[in-house]
DNA sequence: TACTGGTATGAATCGGATA
DNA sequence: GTATCCGATTCATACCAGT
């Protein structure tokens, strides 16, 4: 298995990748939620909005959690649509979103051509509500260009139980690994998985442990620096699995 | 407790509510999925879309199902708009959709001038999709009158797993016990729970064993019988709950 | 290894003070 | 009134250390 990993924007990179060239998409774009009011969703920063006054980790912060609700739309829209273009027939496209952008996610990827097939809650850790109910769910968006592939024997759970990462996090927004190789099953075996906002890269650990190729892209040099350190180690362990036969 | 239910239209009904009469709005509105084209989802009765071809048991048709989205969206605003007349400050509304109809019911709610709050996946048991992830969840998006009130000392959860009963269903939508008597306690003890949409009426059901008063509206008189029926037994046994002391 | 008890923390939320 | 900042709050759960 290989992975590419570009640093940039990345709907500038996704308008460089030839047409069906890519076999799913599963991204975590940043979505601008948190906040009362529109200035304090646009004005801070990550961090501010969704660590915990007094938590004692100090991941760094992420860039893009600056649009309001309609350019995030249009925006995600036209990442949607690129990543269209660039996927082959059948191919699945996965976004995450809180149950904020929940509503503005599928519209986005209807909007950008997919066919929106289903969304997928899965349940990470989550704080307690004094009067009410507690959000212990985010979402995860799919849809398909064209129709799913029906000659694949594949079964995919509609709902996932895990917490984030706890020990080695990384990002803030880090997703379990096995959640993500549960995910990135549904790119067909051997074929290429893209990652617009690649992050810490947990989606390309999962791919390439699954057997799938990897495209990512993200922004800040931070993250792609721990996204290649993380790929990198998969691959030299895989290596090394190959060489010696124990374990 | 005590419950009323009137059988006749929701939105009729509801404008005859006084103001400021109700604690908690709880419904499973007639949603209009299933169905690929506008006219398979606008032409097939409800038992069609609902019930497995070739299914051996024999529940009742409902009405309502017979309008495409926008027409949903508006009909379901005005209903909205009117439980939120209806309602008392602080009040919660929580609102039944499947994973297509969430964003068009999070719209509805707030069209209506409620607070959006969250949207609590729930899941029932369902069957897997070949190719692709399974549809195991749906969806209750809930938002309040005004804002939560905090100095209640209750703390729900963020998502339920229960499976649809099996045995002694009489209605095709009808939601376990269990999970309702968890959702009806965002009503203050002692208050009132209004459903428009009461079916066979679990949500009063849930309401009464709960202690909260409940208001029940339902158009179709197979069904308002099949509720009274159900309530009345409710009653009936907590008088003999109360008269005998054991258990 | 399996259990147990203590501790830290979360893609938050809310009220209130300040500018 | 709006924008911004600050700090208190809440408990299920993962993690750790110790038996």
């Amino acid at each position: 298995m290989s992975y590419t990993l570009h640093r940039g924007d990345a709907l500038t990179v996704l308008k460089t990748l030839p047409d069906e060239s890519i076999d799913a998409v599963i991204t975590d774009p940043p979505y601008n939620s948190g906040g009362r009011t529109s200035s304090e969703r646009t004005s801070r920063s990550a961090r501010a909005k969704y660590v915990t006054a007094g938590s004692a980790h100090d991941l760094a912060d992420f860039p893009g959690e600056n649009r309001d609700q309609r350019s995030y739309r249009s925006w995600l829209t036209e990442l949607l649509t690129e990543s269209y273009r660039a996927a082959v027939n059948h191919a699945v496209c996965m976004v995450f979103s809180d149950w904020r952008q929940a509503p503005t996610t599928s519209d986005a990827l209807q909007m950008a051509g997919w066919t929106w097939s289903g969304t997928i809650p899965w349940k990470p850790a989550s704080r307690p509500r004094k009067g009410g109910f507690k959000q212990s769910a985010e979402f995860i968006a799919w849809g398909v260009k064209g129709s799913l592939d029906n000659s694949r024997k594949l079964y995919l759970p509609g709902h996932f139980i895990a917490s984030q990462p706890r020990k080695d996090r990384v990002h803030i927004t880090q997703k379990p690994i096995e959640v993500m190789r549960q995910l990135v099953r549904i790119c067909p075996d051997g074929g290429t998985v893209l990652d617009p906002f690649t992050g810490s890269g947990s989606t390309g650990v999962a791919a390439v442990r699954e057997g799938r190729h990897f495209l990512g892209v993200e922004l800040s040099a931070h993250y792609v620096g721990i996204a290649e350190r993380r790929l990198r180690g998969e691959l030299t362990q895989d290596d090394f699995t190959l060489a010696g036969p124990e374990k």
